[in-house]
DNA sequence: GCTAGAACGACAACCATTCTCACTCTTGGG
DNA sequence: CCCAAGAGTGAGAATGGTTGTCGTTCTAGC
């Protein structure tokens, strides 16, 4: 198998995401292997998470701030986000297992799927509060 | 009702977006406002994405580019994104309403969801077939 | 060893988004 | 009306995460 010795940079990156609790941001994955012995530069860093995710191994998500976040791919978090101060809280609920849904090969065409996204947006009670005080 | 005159930007370019199929992204509605008698800046397009989207009228999100597009609230669209050449192609299922999943009050702790993504990241069956050609 | 090709890192370039700030428009009290 | 205060706006600068560049280093295969 080519994987383990034309990758070197791979496992490192990915014993890091497995023993870190929650997503960690590209340049978060950089500054911490500089911290050890598996110092790698920040591009080497992007290439590494690509080839990871097309193998099926790292899923990845977009912030609202537009940085992308990275876990293993196992990891089935789902996320409310509040479109007015930011606030993130954990979703104890995935739409693909909960549901009877199992994805049924017709409506994937071929398409070989990795991983999914799940993310409810809206306003966290707090900025409820805001918004009756300021008017509505 | 002070949002209809406070806000004179934000109706036409709800009505761009509801005229529009498929998403937009804010750059795009920039640019389709300059055509018309409504021409915008841009800072304010942003301005007024953000408005509406609090307002639980637009929704968005971000593709694998990094730019964000945005659409209708009401169109309850999802999509199938292959991680290694891009390629978008729509999932015609949500799983807020197919599954019996009604997102119970108990799971959202006084969150008020205005609107979710649910996005599938995987390999495109023409990316799968290379990647046979290419060893595996 | 030697060479071709892949992998790598430092740094530049990119580009969507946000920030700044001077200007304009609205509005309500005088 | 007139004027001042405050909100809204736009042009352009700044920001910052990500990607591209390119010379160097490493690795396989001979
Ligand atoms: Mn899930
Ligand atoms: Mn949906
Ligand atoms: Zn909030
Ligand atoms: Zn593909």
């Amino acid at each position: 198998m080519a994987s383990a010795t034309s990758f070197p940079r791979q496992q490192p990156l990915l014993q890091l995401l497995q023993q870190t609790d929650g997503e960690l941001s590209a340049q978060e994955l950089h500054q911490r292997l500089r911290a050890t012995r598996h110092s790698t530069g920040l591009a080497t860093v992007y290439r590494v998470l690509k080839q990871l995710q097309q193998a099926g191994l790292v899923r990845c998500r977009k912030l609202p701030s537009g940085e992308a976040v990275y876990a293993p791919v196992d990891r089935d978090e789902h996320h409310l986000t509040c479109v007015q101060c930011g606030l993130i809280q954990a979703l104890p609920l995935c739409p693909i297992s909960s549901g009877s849904l199992g994805l049924g090969a017709v409506l994937l065409q071929g398409f070989r799927p990795l991983f999914h996204t799940f993310e409810i947006h809206g306003l966290c009670s707090r900025c409820q509060q805001h918004e009756i005080a300021g008017d509505e």
